[in-house]
DNA sequence: ACGCAAACCCACCCGCCGGCGGATGTGCCA
DNA sequence: TGGCACATCCGCCGGCGGGTGGGTTTGCGT
């Protein structure tokens, strides 16, 4: 094949400077050519299913929907959805959450033009593509636990502050509760104290402020 | 005047794409034009000295040299250069030590591009800019009390999960003497716990994880 | 149906956190 | 040179935090 039709991308990111970008760093490329934008969530499934493009760039910051949450829904409709997630940070549960929800491809907004542009034709071809710090960051992650709904409901108290007893109160629960959920905590994140739980659970990406 | 120079942009940021982004948004305006980019603080300051530009824009999170220490090492060396931060968070703290290194304006990433363009020439004009929301944070900051250099030190032990006891050894002095620091902190930060003490100035960017 | 793991719940004991009062040293300005 | 503000330093005491050991329910696999 000498000639073949160019890749379809959508773009979607909630700063126009970064959607500027990727249009500017694509468009460049004969092969490749954006047929739509979004800055949320939303926008993103509306505009997916409208023009079907072969490749989506994806922020997963997003107002209104979750990017992975939008890329759930996705491929809900359209199962052969081709999906790249683009973000700034690596924390583990954003990559997790993403790639659950079907994403082919995580880069780093950091990444070089040419490993993008790479990322795009690979996963346009069928691939999948992990960058090597990633997947390091991935497979570190196999091992961490996880938590518990109720786990994380004390975990965001505590961080605000909260005493026990007061938690308790919140929570209809006996401080004696409290306890014992933030002790599994302790263990689970391998933490030597409330605080230090704080801390590792916003690197992981588990809480947020 | 009907026909003047294009104003001479210089670009700092670490992320190629928004690099690629701005560049593509500037080169669009005839009266705009990039004469130099740069990805760190070190690059910024040099290629700064060498081309001598108009206006630069620059990101605060660079690796080898932060933003707002490049900024004030240029305005040593060149008092009248004209630099606008535009960075992805608006900490409090960012804000203020880029607006001390003598930024004449601060932008979010999230801004609207006819934002950004209006701000470019409005610095390129003489004028200072701060949006709205910006200065409001500014203004709430304004009460706000400082955290001294041995404070932070004990603070961002506490984050790390480190008890009264191993801080006092790890800075040579007395548990007591932790105790007062946390205690004069909580009183600063207004919070009512150790782990809200780490929250707050991660709020406020005066910690970093 | 059974076993089993995990989530959620609870009570008791000891040690550490945080409040309070107070001391010393340093820089600044009248 | 006194006075003031602030950073840094210290000890005592009550109350909260975290470890330990254990109980109940839900869901899952065989």
């Amino acid at each position: 094949m000498q000639k073949t039709d160019p890749i379809r991308i959508l773009v979607a990111d909630d700063h126009p400077v970064v959607r500027a970008g990727l249009v500017a760093l694509v468009d460049r490329r004969p092969d490749m050519t954006v047929v739509a934008e979004a800055s949320n969530g939303q926008e993103l499934l509306d505009q997916f299913l409208l023009h079907r493009p072969d490749v989506a760039l994806v922020d997963l910051r997003m107002p209104e929907m979750d990017g992975a949450d939008a890329i759930a829904a996705i491929r809900e409709r359209a199962p052969g959805a081709r999906v790249i997630v683009l973000t700034t940070y690596d924390d583990d549960e954003d990559i997790q959450r993403s790639l659950r929800a079907g994403a082919k491809a995580y880069m780093l907004k950091d990444a070089a033009r040419d490993d993008l542009l790479a990322a795009i034709k690979a996963v346009h071809e069928g691939r999948t593509l992990i960058p090597p710090a990633i997947a390091t960051k991935l497979a570190e992650s196999i091992g961490a636990p996880t938590l518990t709904a109720r786990e994380l409901e004390v975990l965001a108290l505590v961080a605000d502050g909260k005493s026990n007893r007061e938690i308790a109160t919140l929570l209809f629960i006996t401080e004696g509760t409290v306890k014992s959920h933030l002790s599994t905590m302790l263990g689970k994140l391998d933490a030597s104290d409330r605080t230090q739980a704080v801390t590792i659970a916003l690197k992981r990406g588990l809480l947020r402020l």
